[in-house]
DNA sequence: ACGCACTCAGACAAATTGTCTTGGATGGCC
DNA sequence: GGCCATCCAAGACAATTTGTCTGAGTGCGT
């Protein structure tokens, strides 16, 4: 069963968005991209923010030198689709088709766009025999 | 621009699921589904989730022999395509064709489902032309 | 030992969400 | 018309969430 961790709010994911650059921050770091303008408090909002993420598993810590060090645990992907599959489960009982087919519809796909994704699936039967 | 009216709570969902059976429903009809234990209370939340998914624009209303009858103003595919830009906005900025690919990915699509999605882009392409 | 930056834990207001109460309007029916 | 049940509108309410902020400890290098 998919421990359903809630899910990252929009400071959080601004945080995700940083720790995604890669580099191992620190909270300091992160405030000085988040927060340019660099109030005092600002800290503490990084801090509690990275707090609560890993409370829900999003992050970790690595404690080097007195200061913790922060890298995101998962990538934007599994973010996707997590947030897939939580559209998936109120609206479509779990099936992800619709979503597919919704796409498919909505999205002007360019002839490139629509090759690519012949591909995939192409490849995708290949490695399924 | 579009008017990104926020989005549809859990409970608000549930209203909207038993309109999408359509009907035209009352409120009575509605809380008499919705909540079978039927408290006297019950009655007044489906009318405050109504009324919040009017001021949303989700639901229109109609008076006939003086009650009100309600039905969805968007359908299952709408909202689904709301959740799909949400998540492509806040994530992909804006394009949906990540989705796309995390979708093909990571759902098991049978030989079937893939057939009709390959049909479904000859479709498109043929209206295209 | 001193100062400085960091850490931890919690307080806080604002917004959201689901529920409930009240008071008043409306309609049908005798 | 008068009565009654049913309906409606508007708001109060507690619980939760979210972003921010404060205060007091902790550890490091110099």
């Amino acid at each position: 069963m998919v421990r359903r961790g809630k899910d990252v709010t929009k400071a959080e994911l601004a945080v995700l968005q940083v720790l995604w650059k890669g580099g191992e921050p620190s909270i300091r770091s992160l405030a000085d991209v988040l927060y340019p303008g660099g109030a005092a408090s600002d800290y503490a909002t990084v801090q509690k923010l990275l707090a609560r993420l890993e409370k829900k598993g999003f992050v970790t810590r690595r404690r080097e030198g007195g200061r913790n060090l922060y890298a995101a645990a998962l990538d934007r992907d599994d973010l996707i689709a997590r947030r897939l599959q939580e559209t998936a489960e109120s609206l479509c009982e779990g099936s992800l088709t619709p979503l597919l087919t919704n796409l498919v519809r909505a999205n002007r796909l360019s002839s490139e766009e629509r090759l690519r994704l012949r591909q995939l699936m192409d490849e995708l039967e290949e490695r399924e025999d």
